[in-house]
DNA sequence: CAAAATACAGCAAACGCTTTCCACGGAAAC
DNA sequence: GTTTCCGTGGAAAGCGTTTGCTGTATTTTG
């Protein structure tokens, strides 16, 4: 029935207002009022008028819920991030949820917190909301992750690597761009003995990281000796232990290059409490540039991947597998740029003056 | 007609698994699996255990939209904050989502950003989703957001203040605790110029920050002139604005509290970069305690409001206005406590010897 | 001016699920 | 042995939309 019946006291929970009350307050059906509210074009304008004016009187909000049921699409995209807390995601989440909603399309978000379990519970419920597609933004995929959904035609969007499948999107992070930009960076300004610390190198993406700097250096003919190379955890806890550990080294590098922003933080963070003094004694740079880079004392030189390009194409590549009808239909691959921003966190090694003198060269 | 008809390839787009297909697999009707499902006692346990079996074997997960439209409940949650990028957010939307998720929720987060229009459109869509509550966390609601649901019994939760009506839950802060303990340990210590920079006063909850420091100086009977009062903006730019305002003064404060942890961590980036130390020369409190507090340099100490709390308080208010048998269904007011957390960004003023003459430290 | 084409409102059938109603037994009560 | 009752499962009625089809004015065409 109606849900404007006679009696106006025996309604459901929420006394919300349906389609048949602004069909009645028209003086129309219920189709028309449908016709009407999608924009078809056989409605005569006269009587489309009619029902605007009964949607602005009654307060109509279409049943997003009901409408899922019938079209087949929820028009909900699922994000799927590894912590929300790690400064880096609720940036890449707002562009996001920016965009998605722009087109019409509500956002559910989880994170995986590293855990397969938590992941597998997140999957199914964002399969069970019957999310129109799912953009998994994690640096690090889980396998398994990827084999519940691909098998339905599911549009996926991954960072950096992903099955090669229709409907998979894969967004590729250029790293070695802007890490190769970072590196070049501090050799122009002298340094010669550059540490890493890097993520978990059980992901996929900290692994990419690593191995664009690694590139980098030998390009440039500079060797990284094995204990410059050290595994953080992505978190400025990580970045803390991992800066002491080089810190303990009988030969300090001159420049350290970091996996992410807050890894970055971590090791600023450690190095305050030494005497050692940034970026005089020891240059540091950063990953992602965060918001927070900038405020940092000194602010942090740092090579830039734009969450607002992540979140760009993640959307678009999502669309692209939702929507038939979508320019971009056939893609399935995005390039994401990133490049480096200096700031005052990195400068020429002490005792060396500009890179035109490269007077002490302890490494080969 | 049903999804498992006899022609398999005429289907939608995603191969869904319906209710129906379960019921063929176990042999039964539709409504054994239902009920089944649903974990209906009146159900035979052989038969229960065969749908179960059936609903492994074809991967079968209840389709959350048209459960929602016939029984009127989403189980989803709005969840709005003021501005995801700021760090204490994402933390209460981890807090939020988990124990949201735990009871079958699902949670629609978005964010105001303090533009009135995108808050407007904002409740729009959560309602058009149609959740099942919503949980205002942005410490300073705007009026006209209220009246949008007021209307319909909707559960509502908002922090610190909020219309007197059923259904409406609202989470009482007790800035005053945290907030006097914070004053007396400065006091205790020996201070007696102590500056604030609030957050945008044009919004509640700072306010009640504001109001809660100003008692508890004038009960310990402490003069705060008005130029130790600046107005910040809770985040980390509006700290450093203020604390920079603060040291052009004549005559400096020797602590100051912040409005929340955002503005203190600017605070302290001001004071780097002048000769400044914190704490010797001056003190610095802040408010909210976020993860990134611990790791300040020095180590911020700060009046904690727990996430935790605040998330508890919001998901157990919106059940309990959510669902008819919760077992706090008459209740509308939830106290969150706050506390002193001492780090070490707070010391005796320079030139003052332990605070002998004060008389005892009181803090709890 | 009749016939055909067009425009466009309304009916009714889905969409996937829950829930209500009812029929069918068998067990307990008399 | 008949009646009452209860546990059980099948059929059907929606939940709020969209949409194909039908039907009726209205306009165009020959």
């Amino acid at each position: 029935m109606s849900t404007s019946k006679d009696n106006p006291g025996e309604r459901r929970r929420p006394a919300t207002v349906s389609i048949r009350d602004v069909a009645q307050r028209a003086g129309v059906s219920i189709a028309t009022v449908s016709r009407a509210v999608n924009h078809i074009s056989t409605v005569n304008p006269d009587l489309a008028q009619r029902v605007w004016k009964a949607i602005e009187e009654v307060g109509y909000l279409p049943n997003t819920q009901a409408r899922a049921l019938v079209s087949g699409r929820s028009k909900m995209l699922g994000l799927i991030v590894s912590e929300i807390t790690n400064p880096f995601f609720p940036e890449l989440v707002q562009e996001f949820e920016n965009l998605a909603v722009a087109q019409g399309y509500e956002v559910l978000i989880g994170s995986t917190n590293y855990d397969p379990a938590r992941t597998e519970s997140l999957m199914r419920r964002l399969l069970q909301r019957n999310v129109d597609g799912v953009a998994v933004m994690t640096f690090g995929v889980e396998e398994d992750l990827v084999k519940k959904l691909v098998e339905r035609e599911f549009p996926l969007v991954f960072v950096d690597a992903a099955p090669d499948l229709p409907n998979i999107h894969i967004l590729k992070v250029d790293y070695a761009e802007g890490i190769r930009q970072g590196v070049q960076h501090l050799a122009a300004l002298g340094h010669r003995r550059v540490a890493f610390i890097s993520g978990p190198l059980a992901q996929r993406s900290p692994k990419a990281r690593r191995d664009a700097f690694l590139k980098s250096m030998s390009e440039l003919g500079l060797k990284v000796p094995p204990e410059h190379l050290v595994e953080g955890s992505h978190n400025m806890e990580g970045g803390i232990a991992s800066m002491e550990r080089l810190l303990a080294l009988p030969e300090l590098p001159t420049a350290v290059m970091c996996s992410n922003d807050m890894t970055a933080i971590g090791a600023l963070h450690a190095l305050y409490r030494t005497t050692h003094k940034v970026p005089e004694d020891i240059s540091v740079i950063g990953f992602d540039d965060i918001h927070l880079a900038q405020f940092m004392l000194p602010p942090l030189t740092t090579v830039q991947m734009s969450c607002r390009d992540l979140a760009v194409a993640a959307v678009e590549g999502l669309r692209a597998g939702i929507e038939p009808d979508h320019p971009k239909h056939g893609k399935r691959e995005w390039h994401i740029p990133t490049r480096l921003v200096v700031r005052q966190s990195s400068t020429f090694p002490r005792g060396s003056l500009p890179a035109l003198s490269q007077a002490k060269r302890n490494d080969p």
